[in-house]
RNA sequence: GGCCCGGUGGUCAAGAGGCCUAAGACACCGCCCUUUCACGGCGGUAACACGGGUUCGAAUCCCGUCCGGGUCACCA
């Protein structure tokens, strides 16, 4: 008969606490009836990935919307996948998305919250005081294999067909002594905990997903491990240990954690922790040569949130079309609230999709593209000059070395009731104001094939003699409608169009004269709010620069 | 391969046995509006993976097949 206080004693002898110390410390958080506290755990391996995003984004709306906390704990058992800045990384992207921290690490180093410390590196003795209870209750027990004696395990129950893995009467070290795991000890061998796991894959145990709905999977058979050689927990233990103590009611994470579902509610009744709700979200998906895959950090560089970021997409455009997935009646609450923060959308994981969505970036556009027209010229100025700064210096320098000019660059066919929906990013914006900057503006007079040269010189160089930049639109408009009757061009688009051979053209056709000398370009917003713009000079300037090259 | 999850137009999806001759959105196409381009309006193309059941009746329930995804680490 083994003495399991012994080996308590033998593998962890410098925990002095027992779990009803931390029981006690963290106590049940006091939250009106139905509030539920979420979380995210991300490793800091590099950049915020899209899905995580994503599940911050699941987690931040079910704690709003019922009254709870939402917090961030920071997976860093793993030091050797670790990178430097990867905490800051991830504050930094939930920061610029829009999603608050209730508790957590709100930088690289300062976190807040009475249930931390936030980061499980900083939680190894907390982890060590319940595996000693449960090495105490025989529950869990020493291993000292070698990768190379698990690998030849592995072999032979391949070749024997049978489950691979670390269970039943694979599990060498299952029934070690005090005085055998003493002397492997004392000469030097590292180890492992393991659980001794009472399940069996005949039992099968069964929980209701939050989004899944009933998931039937068999009982975990397997001795996992709890504690690594380094004494830092595997992922599972960890997990079991800090969402108990924090006080977690939902974890809503990725579903690639469906398969070790069974092992958590396995530790969850043997440590004597109340079960909580699971809810696996379906990953972001993308198309890669006809195959959809789970979108990868590796490959993909829209896995990256700073794709967004550097392309210019306001993180509320991001965070709209991330919904659009998330819930599958947001969309229609968007057209029923159109000035409303997604904030206010009362989720129900219910409504969440079952399977992947893929990502689609037209759909983005168009999300975006109504987010983006829905801004003030001053909130443009100020979010296109942020993201210039950053990502194009030359053109925050023209934007910025006449602020009330770019301003009213900005505000053309904008603060009004139909604002145009031409962006959808702001790295579209260089390319779609080039002609109101010098520094950016390229002339080019290509006329549309229907107007010959003549006309047009012959129609610039009258509204030359009769152009005042005083006028409204309307006065605007009817000085081209009267040029093109003295020079036999129809007034009303209808006019020409009844009758086409009477005419030249009609005066949209000169307009557009006027657009191509003015601008360069064929299409632009409004061409008279565009020359008050512009200012009377330059106008000249351009028309004139156009009649030469005619 | 074992174990899970899923399969409605190109994409996101509504749909919980009769209301389905299958909604809506994006994309695409056409028309209208229009000083250009957008916006907006109207319309169009396009789907229940397949095969068996159950039932008076199946996109919906059951079984099988196929296909897709996930997972089987001292990674999370």
């Amino acid at each position: 008969m083994t003495d399991f206080n012994s080996m308590a004693e033998l593998l962890l002898p410098n925990i002095k606490n027992t779990p009803e110390f931390y029981e006690n410390l963290y106590p049940a958080r006091n939250l009106p009836e139905g509030a539920r506290v979420t979380r995210i755990a991300p490793s800091p391996t590099g950049y915020l990935h899209l899905g995580t995003l994503f599940a911050a984004l699941v987690n931040r709306i079910t704690a709003t919307s019922t009254g709870g906390i939402f917090y961030t704990r920071i997976e860093d058992t793993d030091k050797k996948r670790e990178i430097e800045g990867g905490i800051e990384d991830i504050i930094e992207g939930l920061d610029r998305f829009g999603i608050a921290i209730d508790e957590g690490f709100i930088s690289g180093t300062e976190q807040k919250g009475e249930y931390g410390p936030y980061k499980q590196s900083e939680r190894a003795e907390i982890y060590q005081t319940y595996v000693k209870e449960l090495i105490r209750q025989g529950l869990a027990y020493p291993c000292f294999c070698t990768a190379e004696e698990l690998e030849a395990v592995r072999n032979i129950q391949e070749t024997e067909k049978v489950k691979t893995g670390y269970y039943g009467k694979y599990a060498k070290h299952r029934d070690i002594t005090v005085s055998e795991a003493k002397a492997l000890i004392d000469e030097g061998k590292p180890f492992v905990i393991r659980l001794k796991s009472p399940g069996s894959e005949e039992n099968k145990i069964v929980f209701e997903d939050a989004v899944k709905g009933k998931i039937e999977m068999p009982e975990n058979d397997e001795d996992f491990i709890l504690l690594k050689s380094d004494g830092i927990p595997t992922y599972h233990f960890a997990h079991a240990v800090d969402d108990h103590l924090m006080r977690t009611t939902h974890v809503l994470r990725g579903d690639e954690w469906i398969s070790s579902v069974p092992k958590h509610i396995q530790l969850f009744k043997l440590l004597g922790f109340k079960p909580m709700k699971y809810g696996h979200i379906s990953p972001i998906m993308k198309l890669d040569n006809g195959a959809k895959r789970k979108i990868s950090k590796r490959k993909d560089p829209e896995a990256a949130v700073h794709f967004f970021a550097e392309q210019g997409y306001d993180s509320e455009c991001v965070i709209n079309y991330l919904m659009t997935i998330v819930a599958s009646d947001f969309e229609d609450w968007r057209r029923a609230n159109p000035d409303t923060s997604y904030k206010d959308f009362k989720f129900n994981l219910k409504k969440m999709s079952v399977s992947g969505a893929l990502f689609d970036e037209a759909k983005l556009t168009d999300v975006s593209k109504n987010v983006v027209c829905k801004f003030k010229s001053d909130e443009v100025y100020d979010k296109l000059t942020a993201w210039s700064l950053e990502f194009d210096k030359e053109f925050y320098d023209i934007l910025t070395s006449n602020p009330d000019y770019t301003k009213q660059v900005l505000a053309i066919d904008r603060d009004v009731a139909k604002p145009r929906k031409d962006i959808a990013k702001w790295n579209e914006a260089k390319e779609y104001f080039a002609y109101m900057f010098n520094g950016l503006y390229v002339s080019d007079s290509t006329l549309p094939e229907n107007i010959n040269s003549a006309d047009a010189k012959i129609f610039l160089e009258k509204y030359k003699t009769v152009y005042n930049p005083e006028d409204d639109r309307q006065a605007w408009f009817d000085r081209i409608k009267g040029i093109a009757t003295e020079i036999g061009f129809a007034a009303e688009t209808k006019q020409y169009k009844a009758d086409p051979d009477s005419f030249k053209g009609h005066a949209g056709d000169l307009s557009t004269v006027l657009r191509i000398a003015v601008t360069g370009r064929r299409n632009t917003p409004d061409l008279c709010s565009i020359m008050q713009v512009l200012g009377k000079d330059e106008c000249i300037k351009r028309i004139d620069i156009t009649i030469n090259s005619l």
